[in-house]
DNA sequence: AAAAGCGATGTTACCGGTAACATCGAGACA
DNA sequence: TGTCTCGATGTTACCGGTAACATCGCTTTT
């Protein structure tokens, strides 16, 4: 054990000490900091008396101070969703360059949770706030709008957004997968997902099967199952109540490649073959769709590019903002892709 | 678009506010918040008073005048792996009940970045830091002994602990796996694994491997290949490799159960049977793994469950050190299992 | 040579809370 | 009735930085 380690509590070295050590002043010593003109020689003596004290700037005071943080603050349904946790790994890799940190809130796809999230991060000033999707309590969005903050929402093109978005319409995403399938002939196509109404994703993938079904004046075929997050045993669990419901289904869209991947081994132990006896596509595009066998088709979305985007948003915003420019009011729409491959 | 919208920029409220909307002092309504004794009729007005002007409370002059912050800092190699995105998930969980945040950052396995995000977010005064693994630069451990901060190692069994850890030995697991095996029959036992020195655990996993392959009195077959975090591409490759190398072999080791599953698809479109002609094992215990074809043998070690005990003791850490208590030195030791199934 | 300009540094006040101590009024008690 | 006690509330100072302005010495301008 180390010196320092032998119980004795040490206040640990504050600017007044730094400034005292180098023989200026704190103000001085803020100005060497924040890189402003000192001459070279006075900023050496600085720079030498941080490194002996080994002396680290208090953020809490500066961010008082300044009335601005260094914090962006990111909400999520669930880390749990890789989805989600690219999204925040994009968001991350977006501002951590500009001297920015993540401040993260898991709403385990709860509105109210939401709510309290953002009430509780607020007192934190962050300069950007990412949300996940666009349904939002009328509570979650007077907070932000009283507190001027910037905020991007993301994974969906929001009908009455906040201020600004970096998405793709879910309704239309899961039309199309329903158009692509119709085109290669299939025509009894059910859907699966989850039986929660929390997750709006989740909800608005179904809407857009619908829409398609009524388009294509078909009869719908839906099994929802299980909480969000969808897991691989949801897939699998719902599959075998669908065909059980409806034997003469031809095609399944799942509301993730998760569940399509469950679906598609539950399959494989009812000996039906994919997608021979019946096709299964997916949604999100993960890693698994494209080694399993069979490759799954899929809606490609990139998550990553989402939460990267949603961050230059908010770091220009930002940047507006401390100028006193008006903030930009961008609709960001990602492209979705439709990947068509083996098991359909 | 609503009347706060309309550019102008009103400061919002501030605690003085409040107390002047009340009638009574700054002080009685810090008492109110923090639920200390005041009259029944004060509390109401100035709840009253709060929910009028929207007040929230600022967190910066809070923790500037308390000395005490309400962050918990989680420092992660990579989001991308749900291993880890589990892990905060679980101190997430564990510490959001205590009105603890989370200041996330990814060390993209770089021990250099991890020293400067250490640098970074000590700055917020943070009540405790969860580092991912044992592995840390001088300077890592410096700054934190000086800022006198719990710490909780996770994913490992440091030889030099910090403070606290929770984890288990990946050296250990390996090597377990490896007699799993050798028991089943096995003999001709190869390792894949990435390139890159950079994942310790990785390395870990491989000295495990090495161990048990000596003990065994079998040559190593090791094939390295790809950059942290392994992803199921790596593993299709890696496997085309080392079959090429050493044919014979009977047996395959991954160092993780995404490289297994890509190693198995591999085999699947070499016309190679699973574990007919070649058995193969992953590491984790990744959900892919109980649902593929053939179901994946595995270390399972349950990383939510990390996270959340690593959460726990940071918590504990952080009261005690708020009373003056010395700090517990816990090393939490959690369990790995060999879940034998299919692929061997 | 006096006035003006300018770079480098110091001084003062303040950001928005909270700890510690002061104060005040009402009921208890002698 | 006067003093003591105690709960409720107010006052003051301070946490650790930074903005804004003041100051100082030296060079430039006329």
């Amino acid at each position: 054990m180390s010196y320092e380690d032998s119980g004795k509590t040490t206040t640990p070295p504050r600017m007044a000490d730094v400034a005292k050590l180098a023989g200026v002043s704190k103000m001085t010593v803020s100005r060497v900091l924040a890189g402003r003109d000192v001459s070279q020689r006075t900023q050496k003596l600085v720079h030498e008396a941080i490194e002996t004290l080994g002396y680290l700037p208090d953020a809490s005071a500066g961010t008082l101070a300044t009335g601005r943080s260094e914090f962006i603050v990111a909400l999520v349904p669930s880390l749990a969703s890789s989805n989600f946790a690219d999204t925040v790994r994009g968001l991350n890799d977006a501002v951590s360059g500009h001297g920015l940190c993540l401040l993260l809130g898991d709403t385990d796809y709860h509105l109210e949770q939401e709510a309290l999230l953002v009430r509780t991060l607020l007192r934190h000033r962050p300069v950007g706030v990412m949300l996940t999707g666009s349904a939002h309590l009328d509570e979650t969005r007077r907070l932000l709008r009283q507190a001027q903050v910037p905020v991007v929402e993301t994974w969906d093109i929001p009908d009455d957004p906040i201020e600004q978005s970096v998405g793709f319409s879910n309704v239309a995403a899961a039309a199309a997968l329903y158009e692509h399938l119709h085109q290669q002939g299939y025509r009894r196509i059910g859907y699966i997902g989850g039986a929660s109404v929390l997750d709006h994703r989740g909800q608005q993938r179904q809407q857009g099967y619908l829409q398609a079904v009524a388009a294509a004046g078909a009869q719908p075929r839906v099994m929802e199952y299980g909480e969000s997050p969808i897991t691989m045993s949801h897939g699998g669990e719902s599959v075998k109540r669908l065909l059980e419901k409806w034997p003469d289904t031809e095609a399944v869209m799942c509301v993730s490649d998760l569940s399509a991947f469950g679906a598609i081994m539950e399959c494989h132990r009812q000996g039906r073959r994919v997608p021979g006896d019946v096709a299964i596509a997916g949604f999100g595009d993960f890693e698994v769709s494209r080694y399993c066998t069979p490759t799954i088709t899929t809606v490609s979305v990139d998550p990553y590019r989402i939460g990267r985007r949603a961050g230059e948003l908010l770091v220009a915003s930002a940047a507006a903002q401390r100028l006193g420019l008006p903030r930009a009011q961008t609709c960001d729409v990602v492209e979705f892709q439709i990947m068509a491959r083996e098991s359909t």
